[in-house]
DNA sequence: CATCTAATTAGATTATAATCTAATTAGATT
DNA sequence: AATCTAATTAGATTATAATCTAATTAGATG
């Protein structure tokens, strides 16, 4: 499922005017001058919904004689209606998402053997991986002096200024008149 | 649920930016800026599409220090999502299902002992109620001269011309050259 | 092929809303 | 109180879309 795709539906679906068509249609097929007239709306009115409401697929139309009847697709409805639940479950998978694999791969690539940093990745996915390593170290609920946290981030890499930035720009510590302090794991960027 | 709520939850999260930062917050909780960041839009933007979001309560937010971090209420983004599914099960059935005890008590109540009709209500539902019980007689795939209709209907109503164009006019048979033919029970208007 | 009915298209009007820049507000820290 | 940061509001611009009337098309029937 694309974003594109699921975006037009809502869009689509979120119409006062399609919603009681879909919603009449749930009690069975209808023709356009019937709906128009439960509705209080003109045809041509009813055939710009019905056009909308087709080309995202939940309704389909069968000729009988002169007059046509408009069907709703219920299961395809109910697919696209609950596939904003499920939004990023593959598509994220593949951009954001890091097993646990992944991360033991990149803290290989980017430590050597005594678990020195030798530099910092560039790419954000895996600086913040670089980053939740060293963070490691401190306890929450604790504070530190800027002069522990230094010490602490030497043990990984010389530039601790750069690094103890970067803690604070995303969101993993919180710097407070001199002192820093862990937040709760939830705020982290990761 | 009512309508109006139904709509502007689709109207709300049919937007491209609005579902792209459900995806993001479905990660975790994020600040402002970052979903600006991330999304290559400005604060302001964010904070519009927020409040929106915040709207329909599916987005709230924890303040931590200076910074405000925006979580996503996935339980009830679910139970927005799936209400379409059940569009009318609540509101329709008042309006518009009839029950078989209702029906019952219609035809019990516009037709004499004899089975004779009294007068055909003018009320939309219960006459449709009582051209489906005339129309009982007939078998599908038969056709009917207009003779043979006329002499059915006058088993239960002496107006058969009202009659008749009555089941013309909500879909349950359809008049070719002259004969009369019952429609599909799925055209029907009932 | 003429006619009827239902549906659709064209075009105009009006309303809604996404986004930006600039200005303001709210809260936390010094 | 003064200052910093993040968020929000105001106002303008631009794009989108719901609905109508009038005209046209599509299909079925005579």
């Amino acid at each position: 499922m694309q974003l594109d795709r699921l975006v037009n539906f809502h869009k689509t679906v979120g119409d006062k005017t399609r919603l009681r068509i879909i919603g009449l249609l749930k009690e069975g097929p209808l023709h356009g001058q019937a709906i128009a007239g439960k509705l209080g709306l003109t045809p041509p009115t009813i055939s710009h919904h019905l056009t909308k409401l087709k080309e995202i697929n939940i309704v389909y139309q069968r000729r009988h004689k002169n007059t046509i009847y408009y069907n709703l697709n219920e299961k395809h409805l109910a697919f696209l209606a609950e596939s904003i639940i499920k939004l990023g479950d593959e598509d994220m998978n593949e951009a954001f998402k890091v097993s646990e694999e992944e991360k033991h791969n990149i803290l290989k690539n980017f430590l050597d053997s005594d678990g020195k940093l030798k530099t910092l990745p560039s790419q954000l996915k895996k600086r913040l991986i670089i980053l939740e390593h060293i963070l490691k170290g401190f306890e929450i609920g604790r504070t530190y002096s800027e002069l522990e946290i230094n010490q602490h981030i030497k043990k990984f890499h010389d530039d601790f200024a750069t690094i103890r930035r970067e803690f604070i720009n995303n969101h993993f510590m919180t710097r407070n008149r001199g002192y820093y302090e862990l937040n709760p794991r939830e705020l982290w960027r990761i």
